[in-house]
DNA sequence: AACATACTCAACCGCCAGGAG
DNA sequence: ACTCCTGGCGGTTGAGTATGT
């Protein structure tokens, strides 16, 4: 049966708001304030649900909604306050005036999560970035021009509800790995925002020196099935896939993919390397010089941007 | 040039908290 | 204490547009 709709839909009209819809709407709440959004449709001789004309009034029609493209102190402010508080757009939207908070949380889902997905935090031992760095290379990230396969996302079947986009916005990963004979440790940070294109996030030369892109012809060789190979002494990894294809823990020995569950784990693989790391958000990362085995039928579709570690 | 696919963003949906009765 | 109503919020959808092949 299902909840009771806000309001009686019969006979409401619904979508694109005309121009004359919004002259009626504009001029009853100059003449009668807002409020009383329930019966504010009849009075305003509107057929639309209160809830829509409510909406309609918020988003676009009051006079102190700032409307163009962000400037890049509103995107670092964006940045910063979603780095802090998650989703929640309103509270976003109340530190910047003229912003509304369907804007926001618009403008981060097309724009700003692409490049939020790269790193936010990668750092040896001996130099870490601070969170400004950080906020700084991300807004130096340019978007990738271009189509990315959502095909390919949903052959992988991506549409995981725990790793939809909405639910891993937020959420931050760090992995600790140990070092691959030279007794060097790095550590990083991911901030993911899952869109089907995740492999975008990857494409972060600007951040991460030892970023590049594996094209298919790289990993498609006997030896090294899957989306991987062995480079310089460590491995080259696949995220995109590894992100998509959450469960490959259970088939990959040394690959560590995290779990929200798992947070705080210490790992022993059987490489002799201790992985240790903590994540909140299925993730991510693995380093190891071990050739491990991985699901066969894991196969990179496109050119895709890989990071390495050795 | 045509088609396929990704991107954008306005609008809608369902849930929830809080107030009124 | 309870129910109902309303406003507000975050998540999602889908039409229109842009772009790659």
């Amino acid at each position: 049966m299902g909840r009771t709709p806000c309001c009686e839909k019969t006979g409401l009209k619904r979508g694109k708001w005309t121009a004359e819809e919004d002259e009626k709407l504009v001029n009853y709440i100059k003449a009668n304030g807002e409020g009383s959004w329930r019966s504010l449709p009849k009075n305003a001789g509107l057929l639309r649900c209160g809830k829509s004309c409510r909406l309609r009034w918020i988003n676009y029609l009051r006079e102190d909604v700032k409307r163009g493209n962000f400037t890049a102190d509103e995107e670092e402010t964006i940045v910063k306050l979603h780095n802090n508080l998650g989703n929640r757009w309103s509270l976003i939207a109340s530190h910047l005036p003229g912003r509304t908070d369907n804007e926001i949380k618009n403008y981060w889902n097309s724009h700003l999560s692409r490049r939020i997905y790269s790193f936010r935090s990668i750092a040896a031992s001996e130099s870490t970035l601070s969170q400004t760095d950080i906020i700084k290379m991300v807004s130096k990230i340019k978007k990738k021009s271009g189509r990315v396969s959502r095909a390919v996302a949903k052959k992988y079947n991506i549409k995981n509800p725990e790793n939809s986009p909405t639910s891993l916005a937020h959420k931050q990963a760090t992995v600790e790995v140990g070092p691959t004979g030279t007794g060097e440790r790095k550590s990083a940070s991911l901030e993911s925002s899952l869109s089907d294109d995740c492999c975008d996030l990857l494409r972060a030369e600007e951040i991460w020196p030892n970023a590049f892109t594996l094209s298919p012809k790289d990993v498609r060789e006997e030896d090294t099935p899957g989306p991987w190979k062995e480079v310089d002494g460590g491995l080259l990894m696949n995220v995109k896939h590894f992100w998509e294809e959450g469960d490959v823990t259970e088939q990959c020995e040394n690959i560590l993919v995290n779990d929200a569950r798992d947070e705080g784990v210490l790992m022993n693989t059987d490489s002799g390397y201790t992985h240790e790391y903590a994540c909140s958000s299925p993730i991510i990362s693995y380093f190891t010089d071990e050739v491990v085995n991985w699901d066969h039928n894991l196969w990179i579709e496109e050119e895709q941007d890989i990071l390495i570690w050795s």
